[in-house]
DNA sequence: TTACAGTAGAGAATTATTTCTCGATTCTAC
DNA sequence: GTAGAATCGAGAAATAATTCTCTACTGTAA
């Protein structure tokens, strides 16, 4: 009676749904409220409260009954869970637009990852900062990732390219990837690549949108 | 024996796998093939070759056996099927990192949808232009949607108001909302709204990365 | 012509996820 | 104290999604 689990891994619905209670969390947390009940959540997500009380247990947090979760534990309890509370450096290839925006965006940092320089092709961008990163050269990205033991890698490149910067954040030795480039990238086994694509989302958008036309 | 099948909405699954592979089969269609079977696209994908050909079913698209779909047709197919070949106009609000991003791509527009227009509370960013589109007061939203009967909004503003700009994009008709702040916003029923939470795709990937972790 | 291999499509089986049910617990009010 | 209401937690049931199986079709090559 050792491994008597098969110890499935957290399903993908779940793990988006945390980050969810996590914002609605922290809102409330500014309130003064000291507990929040899986109801109260589901009350104002318009989600199903069992299926909230299963997210919240993967995280290991106990509620008791009649009360609820003790927030400031629960808040905690995700953060741990998500892998927020160790702040990871990681590299970002392509200042261009979007690469940009997340450069800029200052709140990361309390999620768990830590920008800390950004590479790009273009020679014009390369010696300038944006948002206070360096843009450094990309041939630089392997060798420095190594030294600098960076865990994650974040592609806003074109997608003709994110493949070959992709081998570069590998072969520094980078283990997770946040792709935003519209295409399938190829790691070896063991790296972890989290895709996101906007046009999905957007095509869940307009598709719905269009049938909704079509009914109406 | 007039409606026998409930007619259930597509899976935001296979919603979302759609423009996965539509982004492939184009880069294919650059390389003068003319048709493509579903063990080819799920060779490439890693994908389960049955799902594929379930998925690309729901849009109504016919294949043969042994040569697979006509490429053209099929790229065709996915774009009628999500929406994509009739092109909704659409307003931004928030011009701020993310918000300018959006309104420098300016591929939106073969994937049905034109950003027609940027809005902002700030006055330093009012009357001027991002990417070629002028920056408006968040004030005249409403009204200038329901005259230029705009169906489609964009929130890129901070999550404390996201509600207060989602209410003003219903006022003015607007009937899709695609939002980028991390909270919940309420609409009335008729509404769509699809939430594009990068927390919840971070969270992923450094659970995923912690979990490794915690294995090895 | 004929055998053969690759593939679409339909339906069945499997697996995963969500929702329901119920017993146990704990707080509040009387 | 005791009754009642709210809620957690665990397991069962229902639902949804994915994967498997089989048949029929189509092109290719002997
Ligand atoms: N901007 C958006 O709103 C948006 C939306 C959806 C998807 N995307 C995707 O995000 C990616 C980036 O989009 P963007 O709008 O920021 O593009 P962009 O052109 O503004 O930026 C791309 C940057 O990558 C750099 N680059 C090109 N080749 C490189 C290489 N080999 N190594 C390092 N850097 C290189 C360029 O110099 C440029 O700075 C694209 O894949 C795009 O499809 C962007
Ligand atoms: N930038 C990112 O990488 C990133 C990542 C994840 C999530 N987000 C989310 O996207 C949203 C925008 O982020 P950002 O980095 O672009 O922020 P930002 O501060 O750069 O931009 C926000 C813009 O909204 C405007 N604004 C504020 N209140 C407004 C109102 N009531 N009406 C109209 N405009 C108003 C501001 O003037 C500003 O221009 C936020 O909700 C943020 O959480 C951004």
């Amino acid at each position: 009676m050792d491994e008597p689990k098969p110890l499935r891994p957290t399903s993908e619905a779940t793990l988006r749904r945390l980050p969810i209670y996590h914002h609605l969390l922290q809102k409330r947390l500014s309130t003064g409220i000291k507990t929040i009940s899986c109801s109260q959540i589901a009350e104002e997500l318009d989600y199903d409260a069992t299926q909230i009380r299963k997210d919240l247990a993967v995280t290991g947090i106990k509620g008791r009954p009649k009360v609820g979760y003790d927030l400031a534990a629960l808040i905690l309890s995700i953060e741990t869970f998500l892998g927020w509370s160790r702040v990871r450096k990681a590299f970002l290839a392509g200042s261009g637009h979007l690469g940009s925006a997340l450069l800029g965006y200052n709140r990361f940092s309390h999620y768990g990852l830590d920008i800390v320089a950004a590479f790009d092709r273009d020679p014009d961008r390369v010696g300038t900062k944006v948002h206070g990163r360096e843009v450094l050269p990309i041939n630089k990205l392997a060798g420095l990732a190594k030294r600098m033991r960076v865990e994650v890698g974040i592609i806003t490149v074109p997608a003709p390219v994110a493949q070959e910067v992709a081998d570069f954040m590998v072969s520094g030795g980078i283990r997770a990837i946040w792709n935003f480039a519209p295409t399938k990238i190829n790691v070896p086994a063991g790296v972890i690549v989290q895709n996101e694509d906007l046009y999905s989302s957007l095509g869940v958008l307009l598709q719905k949108l269009s049938a909704a036309h079509r009914l109406v």
